[in-house]
DNA sequence: GAGTCTTTGTGATCTGCGTCACAAACTGCT
DNA sequence: AGCAGTTTGTGACGCAGATCACAAAGACTC
């Protein structure tokens, strides 16, 4: 087992960013699908109490691989992308969080280093949890331990979606147009004529997320738009033909 | 996200395979790495009266994607690995599971479908407990709660691991390489001169793990005895040279 | 608005690996 | 032992996509 580089020189939730520390905001928590989300009142108080929320630009990296868990870092607004990288320096994106996800949550169970890094796809605000006092917050209530436990399986399901993503996808087309699509259904947002996807992504990460050069991405999207499937608006990509864009993504 | 096919004709444990149910052994828990390890012996003798011991041949299909979760499934001994399939009948690997693991859980957990399948790679004792049951159990123990958790992370961090091998490793050789390697360590093989790794896969299994052709596999695996790094014997790969072995999974 | 850096678009080239094809070796069955 | 089915070995061929190489277009700074 190779050891893997890039060892981030934070100590804390806070980095060498510009970071502003803001002390409300849960809003996240009500959220339908956030890990906490309907948790009993009593028991947000409490976790408010240990909690510490920062803001992050794009880019930031909250946590890095190889890096023992800090803690864990719930993503109360913006996004953050998973990352792995080889020696190399070449990376894949694992999966992509959004809003009222943890990060860090495997990690911390299992009190092992970090084995991806989280970097910002968008400013974000995200609340920090040590280690420690999310454990005890853990062990005190049976009912956040079921919790912490459905939400792990949410993310092995992603890990798996998107292992099937890179590798059984018979064409490149195929694989950007299930990105595509995937990327739509897991941001509420229909799949229909007009869609706006906000990806926050440069072509690059997009070819990191599909596992395939950055050129191939670019002609991939251009072959989209020359046949009128998609169009890209000031970096959002708007969905013009769904049908199509499923049929690409099929086969 | 298109519906996926091959839903097994089983309802419970049992399938069309000639199977003989067994009642004992629970020797699994014993071991080190296990889920159930070290559980206080009142909580072992609960699950154990919750569970139902059978024994399948290779090739054996625990569940098939698609299915709703009937329950988990124990590995008291044998193997077996986790396979994702597209429309098009190609498939990955996504694990192997070893004895001891429990298989299931993360779909029992979320209440989801299997989205892979499970088939035993060898001769497998499985101790099946139902849904429910098992929900109970788990609602009655905060302590088998956050082993549960344990074991998700544990599972997502194998994935994610999986995840790097395919799309990070520079050519063919070096996954098969590492996919050799890593096996190894996960077997407790000391990778050592002589070390015989039990692979029970045939070129075509291993090349799904790695997500390349049976041929290439099978000129991999050539190019590699014919510079003396491993030697094949009766199906077991025997490792000859572990340094160079490594080397080959750097580059 | 000039200058720098990042991102995107596209052509040209080269190659690793998938695919096809078939022979050889192995496995299991009766 | 003999036969059928599976697994493995290897050559020949073709192409999708990586890589290289720039030019053009945006984005951000002072």
């Amino acid at each position: 087992m190779p050891l893997r580089v890039r060892i981030s020189p934070m100590s804390g939730p806070s980095g060498p960013y510009n970071i502003r520390v803001i002390d409300s905001c849960f809003s996240c928590v009500m959220k339908e699908e956030g890990l906490l989300c309907e948790l009993p009142q009593s028991l947000l108080s409490e976790l408010n109490s240990l909690r510490q929320s920062v803001f992050y630009p794009r880019g930031a990296f909250l946590f890095a691989e190889g890096e023992s868990p800090r803690g864990v870092f719930i993503l109360c607004s913006g996004q953050a992308k998973l990352i792995a990288t080889s020696m190399d320096g070449q990376s894949v994106t694992l999966r992509v969080a959004e809003q009222g996800e943890i990060l860090g949550l495997s990690n911390v169970i299992a009190n092992s280093p970090y084995l991806v890094s989280a970097e910002t796809l968008a400013p974000s605000q995200v609340s920090f949890v040590s280690r420690l006092h999310f454990l005890q917050f853990l062990r005190a209530h049976t009912e956040v331990a079921l919790r912490v436990a459905r939400h792990l399986s949410m993310e092995l399901h992603k890990a798996w979606e998107q292992t099937r993503l890179i590798t059984l996808a018979p064409t490149t087309q195929a694989r950007l147009a299930r990105f595509l699509l995937s990327w739509a259904a897991e941001h509420g947002q229909e799949v229909l004529v007009g869609a706006h996807l906000a990806l926050n992504m440069t072509h690059e990460e997009i070819a990191e997320n599909i596992g395939v050069s950055r050129e191939t991405v670019s002609r991939a999207l251009a072959d989209f738009r020359q046949k009128e499937v998609i169009r890209v608006n000031r970096g959002k990509i708007v969905i013009l033909q769904p049908d199509r864009l499923h049929g690409l993504a099929a086969s």
